[in-house]
DNA sequence: TACTATACTGACCGAACAGCCGGTTAGTTG
DNA sequence: CAACTAACCGGCTGTTCGGTCAGTATAGTA
């Protein structure tokens, strides 16, 4: 295992994150890895090659830990709280990758980075989706809402309080405290308008 | 008034927004509007401070606007629904502007970038936490969220919507077709989730 | 006419950029 | 040992970057 590869991907994905791809140059790259700029050459054909290495790096790590966080525990509401929270936690515990699909999701054209980000996207979403179309076979979740707007509505309560909350603690009169309480908060919020009013 | 300085202005605010601050260079900003790049340098003294008149010009025409969409009329719920209606539609009439505010949001130092996104996310802010204030206070949403977070959701399922489209519409087995149905469809998950049971 | 201020330009600068090349280790295989 | 290869480096190149500067054009003013 030659360390030095995995520095230059570590210390890439890092600067990457924190400042996007123009912002962050080979020299930059190589003093952060503590290699040398050919170095990075000698593995990457170029600056993108090695972007684009360092989000696919990234994306399967996420994979390969999102798989492991099925619960198949419990009723489907708690199960999708469940996901909410192991999402949110995976989403800092990961936050260099969150930062990076997120900046892809701005960006003008760039149609492979809209491609990976479909790819990590699509897991999670998937697995969402289906553990809402359970809840409404099993009519705990209401119907005349599509289990895809229902998905995306959880996961992006997540994803923007992911990305709002260096404002938010900026806010006058606000109380964010902590972020697992807000996500909490705000999940209550969701799984109520989502549940059926039988009770 | 001199068309040149409103042309950089333009061009500036459409390439920074599309591709971010420093994949954005002076030769590319001059070519778009049609001047010279000294003239760039005549009217603003760096590049950064093009940048900071850019945002700070479309954070002012954002705030003239949102005055404007304070309905007043209809119960309280109604007003919530009205606000988020016109919140998601100016995101998109003022696309450019939301791009640079959320990629300011990634940015890692940046601490006047985070200024002038609680400048234009305040004024959001707060008039949608009043509105639900007094629906707290008239009883007809719940006192046991607060506030804040319910304000905060109600926000990110736009702002995510509108950064999230473009891999919604590469999802499979998903039907996303119009922004605004879906931008309903959320809004009314959320609106249940929030409203007091007693109907 | 002479003076001044503003809008604007082309030519230029040093620094930084992505990328390349010749050469040097270190490890493996025969 | 020799032959080969992957990992690694310093130094270089052509280009582009942000920024400067001397100078032109135009309009207003006295």
């Amino acid at each position: 295992m030659s360390s030095g590869l995995n520095q230059i991907l570590v210390a890439a994905e890092a600067l990457f994150a924190m400042h996007g791809y123009s912002a962050v140059s080979m020299a930059q790259v190589a003093k952060a890895a503590k290699v040398s700029k050919s170095n990075i050459y000698h593995h990457f054909k170029s600056k993108d090659d090695l972007y684009r290495s360092v989000v696919r790096h990234a994306c399967q790590e996420t994979l390969e830990m999102t798989r492991n966080l099925s619960t198949s525990t419990g009723d489907v509401v708690g199960q999708l709280a469940n996901f909410s929270h192991g999402h949110f936690k995976h989403l800092h515990e990961k936050s260099a990758l969150t930062r990076l699909v997120l900046r892809e999701l701005l960006d003008g054209d760039n149609e492979h980075g809209r491609m990976l980000a479909q790819d990590v996207f699509c897991e999670h979403f998937l697995q969402l989706k289906s553990y809402i179309q359970q809840g409404q076979r099993e009519q705990c979740i209401r119907e005349d809402i599509d289990a895809d707007h229902i998905a995306v509505a959880l996961v992006s309560l997540n994803l923007m309080l992911f990305q709002l909350w260096p404002v938010l603690q900026h806010l006058p009169d606000a109380t964010f405290q902590k972020q697992e309480d807000s996500q909490q908060q705000m999940l209550n919020l969701l799984l109520r308008g989502l549940q059926c009013a039988s009770d």
